[in-house]
DNA sequence: CGGGCTATTGACGCCTGTCAACTACGGTGG
DNA sequence: CCACCGTAGTTGACAGGCGTCAATAGCCCG
């Protein structure tokens, strides 16, 4: 019955997609087809910028478990998710594996440093993304200040997002993590105009230990006790519906 | 005998900011006379450009603990610091408080989400900044591709070191935490041609817990611990030598 | 020399990690 | 359709790292 619901909603994606294609000159930009431009930084385009922007960037696919770059990896290209979920991690020498951040449809990725990818990136689930050439993109860039400035705001925005996170892993407790974690990411595909209760998880329980600092016990402790305190309904291992959205808010302090 | 040689290196920083005066037009420009400049975002601009710069922007004192803007505060002001340190940090309901970050003389800040400040910034001990008014600078950005780039660079820039800190709260253990703070402090000391070794910590004890998500306990028993191991040792609360650097990489896994 | 603040150190407890057994589920083959 | 297997998730027992609380030590300044 809510599986049904899930679906519905996915379907309902692909509609929007064709409604957004059918006043374009089909088949001439791939730009003008992407469902996911509204939630993505190429939204600032106008029609003509868009031609030449499908002209620049590339598609590519990859599946689960997939590589699309590793840390200290020379940079040559940056992406946009246009299908699919990713996780941006680091590993440390001992192997210990820290997951940075996950990124869902339209979120921009590759930032660099001195020429290298601070992250590796994996594919979670087959993935979808929109390839460009760093030095491509940067004379796009020059010439472009309202494509400029809107990459500045998603970098500024990433940038809260992480420092949000720092306050998580520095300061919550194993319980305060998993509630903010839940409602970041029923908010997160709310934004994107997804269904954001019940909540699908594309990541196992390992990246969400990974994620939080945690481990899979732990985490797994946690749901269990969100469930037992009817805060939180577990439908399946990746299916969570939220009982109760305010309780849920006052565990994240 | 050690605080001497410490004198002298900030004696040296005012003689760097004589060099660069000494061609210039004296008195004219603010920023024409500004030390910190090879190291801060304003670096990218010329002369000229620089003339305006300084009347776009205007000199502020704070001293200690003073605060400079509150998290959700409506944020009008972007900063950039010219002498002294800062910290920024988020408040939990309950009074918890992480701090997200120490920031050093060249360092921009003031970054905001949906127009309101993502963290509170506070002086610590006496500090100098540079103060822009959002919609000036702003305005200056669409003029002026080179340094809208420049700020897209450090933002980027930001980002990484904030994904860093992520893993660093995530995965290390307390020892790990507080090698890894020396040794940055130490690198951060560097990059702006100041003494590196030993390292005078500008934040007490309580600080640096708040900033490495331990407790003041913690952090002295950590420090006692480098001590007795011949690693660091102790000048005085504020001053820590670095006897080993090798090994205490080695500890930042 | 004494007051007040900051840092260090000790005793103890709890939260979360570790390790391992058990369970649930999805896919595959008979 | 069911039995089987492998993977993922849950749960339990136990241990250890770090937090908590408090006493002590060190330092600055009057």
């Amino acid at each position: 019955m809510l599986k049904l619901s899930i679906m519905a909603v996915e379907l309902k994606r692909d509609n929007v997609r064709c409604e957004l294609a059918k006043g374009d000159d089909l088949g001439h930009t791939r730009c003008a087809l992407c469902g996911i431009r509204p939630y993505s930084f190429c939204r600032c385009l106008n029609e003509d910028e868009l031609k030449v922007f499908s002209k620049i960037s590339s598609e590519r696919m990859f599946s689960d478990k997939q590589n699309i770059f590793l840390q200290q990896e020379k940079s040559k290209n940056l992406y946009n998710i246009t299908e699919g979920n990713i996780k941006i991690y680091q590993l440390l020498t001992d192997g210990r594996l820290q997951i940075i951040g996950f990124l869902y449809p339209g979120d921009f990725f590759g930032s660099y440093r001195q020429g290298k990818y601070n992250y590796s990136a994996q594919a979670i689930g087959n993935v979808k993304v929109c390839v460009f050439n760093e030095t491509t993109l940067n004379k796009h860039l020059e010439k472009n200040p309202k494509l400029s400035r809107e990459l500045l705001n998603i970098t500024a925005n990433e940038l809260t997002l992480a420092q949000d996170r720092i306050r998580v892993l520095g300061k919550l407790t194993a319980t305060e993590r998993m509630a903010n974690f839940i409602l970041n990411i029923s908010d997160q595909r709310a934004r994107i105009k997804w269904q954001d209760n019940p909540v699908s998880l594309p990541m196992n329980r390992q990246d969400i230990a990974d994620y939080l600092g945690l481990t899979i016990a732990t985490v797994s402790r946690e749901i269990t006790r969100l469930k037992t305190s009817n805060i939180i309904k577990v439908l399946s291992a990746s299916q969570i519906y939220i009982n109760d959205r305010t309780k849920l808010s006052l565990l994240c302090t």
